[in-house]
DNA sequence: AATGAATGAGCGTTCATTCAT
DNA sequence: GATGAATGAACGCTCATTCAT
């Protein structure tokens, strides 16, 4: 189904979230954002955490003070680890279209891929940040977002989409997280054609095919 | 920004969830759907949704045997609801392009609209529910999916749209769900012109003012 | 197993324990007494009672002011009860030693046969009971073992037996009351045989076959 | 190290049942044991526990999973224990009728002593183990029974008794177990006097007299 | 007499967190 | 740093009892 805009860069992941490494603090956020994901954050214990890390509940508060700064934790780091990204994906290229795609590709990867866990558990346990959490953490998405919309931005100025590009903004959140629910990266559907199709959404069938 | 396809509704809005109603078991489930899209299930004590409806804790469980009989109620609840609103509003319409919208704007009012709170816990939520009571409710949702699936192939089949209609539905479902996060019905942006925004993501510019 | 020291009963059973009749009152004694030994006095809730009954959990208290009421009834009743059967049996015989095979066998057919399930809560549940009607129990209980006493007494002093009587008592109560958690009135053993063996236990061989 | 001068005198022995000694898993063990006898089951609240052993209530549960779990482990040690006590006991003798005489007292001693509370929940609160752990502690409960039917059946094979072995163990059952309602070890009557009558309703007054 | 919704104290259990070792 | 027993507040849920109808 539609051929993909440019080759997929396929090529060497980034090996891994910064703060999650093999160090013991490492391991405990890597297993957390797995078990927040699977369980969400009130139904995970931190023994389950502790278990799953091969070290007693009580040594967890070593390494960080409080559940909650488990699970803020995560969600700087993620939201780090995907606003680089993507702004390495975008500097790839030079045509506002092509941005766009390294955009929403990236994104895909993140909430799909690698960071797949992490990712679901910035969207589904949100609310179980205390609001000054909430607020230190949108700063850092705001930085995220900023990419986004200079990209679109410029788009619109270009006439390549006639709507509102913040509006359009909130519409493609919609559809690149949704696809945490449904999207399986080595099913029928490529992550590319995913991508363009999204792509598509925005700037209409002109982004096919030449190029 | 752009002008409506057709008048919205504006009119008398069908009042209440069919359970949600002045009885105890009514007033309850209101009161548990509000708290948990606040909170979260997980994080809404039973003695929480009690003291919203002004009884004691225990006389809860005379209206539901479990908390979590709660959570499925309201789900059931409302997705029998919105699938007879869905159905409703697309009788009124012949036009496969105006059924869609009739769909896309039915969808986005259930969920910034007076169901919101209930729809919210149906995304947020949903794993809260044992394995069994997902499956029951998700035949429900199977049936309001479909509402969706035949016009989506309607107007594939008529050549409005290339792309894949059930990969279409996905970032629909995106798109309308994520509205919960950030529109506000009276606020700048028109309910109209929104679904309006989101149609023409499936067939483009063309649905636009001729009609 | 031993021959029959004489005809056993066998014939009509007095049908009911005089307060269990059909009437709600009788019928809720007799779910009780069914339930609080199934299941003992706290785990069985006053609406399993009434469902057995077939009438809603409120009614109960209209013929009993506290759950502890049903208890107290159903082991008055078949103190009551089991002293006029065993009185009876008594009064068909002259020699001691019939009177006290008479004793052995009403006692069993009490804890095995109709007033079973009374007769079990008797044991099991007495400690339920408040210190108030454990001693007004204990009185009526009196009466019932005096018949036993008169009867061992009168034995001992022929020389049928060297223990004394009161021990005697006890290790009679303890073979009888044991019974009802093995003893399976149409099983291999027959109930005269059983309680011919208890008799033997007492007065030794001489109790046996010969006239 | 040189090796002990003298034997051990195995006179002290250890006074208490394996499990129960002064850990805290110990004294849950022990408290329990007393409250449940005391109460019964159902009416010891956990929190009843915690208080006599001096910890909090949620303590328990580092130490148990449920409560069932604790009534268990009372059954599984007092069945264990009083295994071994009467396995020692018949092994200091070699004529059956004092084997027999060994079990009695033992079995006698265990009711009314030491472990007087646990052999009471035994038979008491049996029915408020689920069906598995019944399963599991009748095995254990074999073993013991096993030792008592290898004396009974050697007795009556040597004609010092005709009643069927396995009844008579259980009169004898109902005759040792009913003793822990009204026989106190420091009363009128001796627990080897006790124990003699015992032994005379198995095998008559030939037991009697000798040395 | 009967109903059945409501009460409210109390239950077994959970779990983030603490702290002596 | 790590342990793991202990804490204690809070949870979902039960149930004998009450009472307006």
């Amino acid at each position: 189904m539609g051929k993909s805009m440019s080759q997929d860069s396929g090529a060497v992941q980034a090996p891994m979230v910064n703060g999650m490494d093999d160090s013991p603090r490492g391991r405990v956020l890597s297993a957390a954002a797995r078990l927040f994901r699977e369980k969400g954050f009130d139904r995970t214990t931190v023994r389950d955490i502790a278990r799953e890390v091969g070290i007693q509940s009580g040594s967890i508060f070593h390494h960080f003070p409080t559940k909650e700064d488990i699970l803020y934790a995560v969600v700087v780091e993620v939201i780090r680890f995907n606003t680089e990204r993507l702004r390495a994906a975008m500097a790839e290229h030079e045509a506002p279209v092509e941005k766009l795609r390294a955009l929403v590709l990236g994104e895909i990867e993140a909430i799909v891929g690698d960071t797949r866990e992490a990712m679901s558990v910035l969207v589904y346990e949100w609310r179980c940040l205390s609001p000054d959490r909430q607020s230190e953490a949108l700063a850092l998405r705001e930085v995220y977002e900023q990419l986004w919309l200079d990209t679109l931005s410029s788009l619109h100025e270009q006439g390549l989409f006639r709507d509102d590009p913040f509006i359009m903004r909130r519409l493609i959140t919609g559809m690149t997280s949704w696809t945490n629910t449904w999207f399986h990266p080595d099913g029928n559907l490529a992550i590319g054609d995913l991508a363009d199709m999204i792509v598509r959404r925005v700037v209409g069938e002109q982004a096919d095919g030449n190029g």
